[in-house]
DNA sequence: TATTGTTATACTCTATAACTATA
DNA sequence: TATAGTTATAGAGTATAACAATA
């Protein structure tokens, strides 16, 4: 008998509900914006790399490219980012913020930021660092 | 100044990250029977309770109700799940598995938790404890 | 009046394959 | 030939509001 773990016990439905509750407190703030929670992933990569790649920013947001193309068409409609053909190697589209979308994060980021100080007064700085080690750990299984 | 952390020190990101790392595993199992991770979800959630109504499954699988009475309609076509009014409360739909659906669930299961017994094998049984407590924990704040 | 569930609607993302351009 | 990105397409979930039936 090989009955499957009870679903308190399940890794990937744990994962889902915890992010669930953690950005049921986010997600108004972005929302609040007009952007999608991957569209605010692209945006919060951006500011962080300043330049990067279609390839690393699906790497490094959880987006597939196909996703992620039709995401930059949005948020160039909408001024936030521009792209340009990479000058070393013409296939690489290089996507950064614009004036705009760098002004648009900096509205943000303290907004998000104070959320964050929120969670951590609620549950432990050290736990929640204990948790970002071991969640980074189990994404480079 | 009060900059934004790093996405590396983002819960939302990290549980998004480490959650489709595992899922990575997991995934082509459970499409490889033509489910969606939503509907797999939902029939595991119900193999364990037997009987669940639509507000508890939204609750325990984190989808929301539109979207559970599609997910009730396909797999009700494909006669894995019955629906039927509550005999106590007329509103109340209940919903469990038709015979069909414990047979393919039966049969995912032990291959599910294989793969989870790998996974404890990886990271360690007392990690992977810890790292769900936490998240249980998270869940709930 | 409040609650349970369904329907309607518009939008977005997922996922796969095919295609274009460049290396 | 391989890689980076886009396009095409089908399918599914998200999110909000409105609605019907029941309590």
């Amino acid at each position: 008998m090989t009955a499957l773990r009870s679903i308190e016990q399940s890794l990937p439905i744990s994962l889902l509900r915890a992010r669930e509750a953690v950005m049921a407190r986010f997600r108004p703030l972005i929302t609040g914006y007009g952007l999608t929670e991957q569209q605010w992933r692209v945006i919060r990569a951006l500011a962080e790399a300043d330049e990067l790649s279609a390839t690393q920013l699906a790497e490094i947001c959880c987006i597939l490219h196909p996703s992620l193309t039709r995401i930059f068409r949005t948020l160039e409609n909408k001024k936030l980012i521009k792209r340009r053909r990479s000058r070393g190697d013409g296939r690489v589209v290089s996507v950064s913020l614009t004036e705009q979308g760098r002004v648009l994060f900096e509205e943000i980021a303290p907004q998000s930021e104070k959320l964050y100080r929120q969670l951590e007064a609620e549950l432990g700085r050290d736990e929640i660092d204990r948790l970002l080690t071991a969640l980074n750990r189990l994404r480079n299984i």
